[in-house]
RNA sequence: GUGGUUGUAGCUCAGCUGGAAGAGCGCCUGACUGUGGAUCAGGCGGUCGCGGGUUCGAACCCCGCCAGCCACCCCA
């Protein structure tokens, strides 16, 4: 037996409702917003996701799915999408389309992890982008567009972090700021803390080993500069006047090298310990370090198992097409060619319609037609044959009428109707 | 990557101190001469996660590995 590799999964007949459901919903909200679907390749040079995602992340130093391939070159499986988006909108010169440029993209994403539920070595995000605006404008509209898509899949107990990370000068300020705070007091942290002390003093907000310990360490707020602070306070006006509840998590530092600025999350309380379900912010560096012209851009990237174990644990009702409206059941040889004729008529008409190939009897085959959720049965046995005839049950009720063969499609059009 | 926990039929799970692999549900077939969700009967289906070891004998004990789950790390 050959098992699925570790981290992924099958998705099919109950689950897979959910994936439409969602995908359904992802474009019911990129047309309202009128963004543009964009689909790069699932590999790219690996070089593209040590820049932009940076050397000293965990995603980058051992987290990718990283190979040769016949012609030498090192190719990896994408840990997420906003690289490629950005490469894409240079290699494409995209910014001659005018700005700005709004991208969505959906797909599976791979990262060498171990695997618990709601994190997986195969995943899938949806994810939004707008490159080219510098405006608190589109950090705004990026929110809200993440904000409007819970809504759209009917998940609302979820909660709305942001902060600012400000720009490079800003976070030299402030980095030196933390190392003055932690200095004294490093000794006595975590191995993790010690270590990050020198790699990134910013990680050490987030530990949850040493939380009182950074308790009143200094606020990057307060070390904004003028133009970031007034960026933040911009975001802040914009999501308050469309009443988005939002809280500000000054130790919100995201993981990814590239971010600057605005930096947010959506976490739900309906999860375990994976219960980021959007993450997203600015990163205005990003294009210029992959070698474009620099651009300022902001995106988010949303975890759509995560997104599917929430409409589970929150019990939303997904609304289903998998059964079949008709099922055509025949008796013989030549009563299965009648019906294979039929199921061409209906089909052509747009009714999802199942034939039995089982050559089984007909109670086997009606026991089949419930099973599947058949809607109506269609019987062809020898007597309709002779007669041109077919006969229709209505499987809610059992009732059953003779059709003439001619009016079958238009009769069972009117049936369905009524059901 | 670290720690903990679990692994027996498609699913849910029994299986005593180590002594012939089971049940319910589902599936297929029949009772029903052309009619479903009911009943009854029969059948298919298991290298007991995999590999070693201990033992006369291992689903059960020991070791290793694999996979799921939980927490950490990190992240979506």
């Amino acid at each position: 037996m050959i098992n699925r590799i570790k981290g992924t999964q099958d998705i099919a007949f109950e689950d897979i409702e959910y994936w439409q459901y969602i995908e359904q919903a992802v474009r019911n909200i990129t047309f309202r917003y009128a963004y543009n679907e964009i689909r790069t390749p699932i590999f790219e040079a690996t070089e593209l996701f040590k820049r932009s995602v940076g050397e000293s992340t965990d995603v980058v130093q051992k987290e990718m799915y990283t190979f040769d391939d016949k012609g030498g070159r090192s190719i990896t499986l994408r840990p997420e999408g906003t690289a490629s988006v950005a490469r894409a909108f240079i290699e494409n010169s995209f910014i001659n389309l005018g700005s700005p440029v709004k991208l969505f993209y959906m797909g599976p994403m791979f990262r060498y992890e171990k695997p618990q539920a709601g994190r997986l070595r195969q995943f899938h995000q949806f994810g939004a982008e707008i490159l080219g605006s510098a405006s608190p404008m589109a950090d705004f509209e990026i929110i809200e567009l993440a904000y409007e898509f819970l809504k759209e899949v009917k998940i609302n107990k979820t909660r709305l972090f942001i902060n600012s990370i400000g720009c490079p000068s800003c976070r030299a300020r402030y980095r030196e700021a933390l190392r003055e705070y932690f200095r004294d007091k490093v000794d006595g942290m975590c191995e993790d803390c010690r270590r990050r002390f020198d790699s990134n003093v910013l990680r050490l907000l987030d530990c949850k080993i040493d939380r009182e310990q950074s308790e009143n360490a200094p606020n990057i707020l307060e070390y904004l500069d003028e133009e970031c602070r007034k960026h933040f306070e911009d975001l802040k006006w914009y999501l308050e006047k469309a009443r988005i509840d939002y809280e500000i998590d000054p130790h919100l530092v995201r993981g990814l090298d590239y971010y600057s600025r605005t930096a947010f999350e959506i976490r739900s309380p309906s999860l375990g310990s994976q219960d980021q379900i959007v993450g997203g912010g600015r990163y205005d560096g990003l294009v210029e370090v992959i070698g474009g012209k620099s651009c300022p851009a902001v995106g988010f990237a949303i975890g759509m198992e995560r997104i599917v174990m929430l409409l589970k644990a929150e019990k939303v009702n997904i609304p289903t097409d998998r059964n079949s409206e008709v099922a055509i059941l025949a008796t013989g040889r030549e009563e299965s060619l009648r019906g294979f004729e039929y199921a061409r008529r209906l089909r052509k008409a747009g009714i999802s319609t199942y034939v039995d190939v089982m050559e089984r009897n007909m109670r086997n085959q009606m026991k089949h037609a419930a099973r599947i959720g058949a809607k109506i049965s269609v019987i062809i046995g020898d007597e309709e044959l002779e007669k041109d005839l077919v006969t229709v049950k209505i499987m809610m009720d059992g009732s059953q009428y003779q059709v003439d063969g001619d009016y079958m499609v238009d009769y069972i059009i009117d049936k369905l109707r009524d059901i």
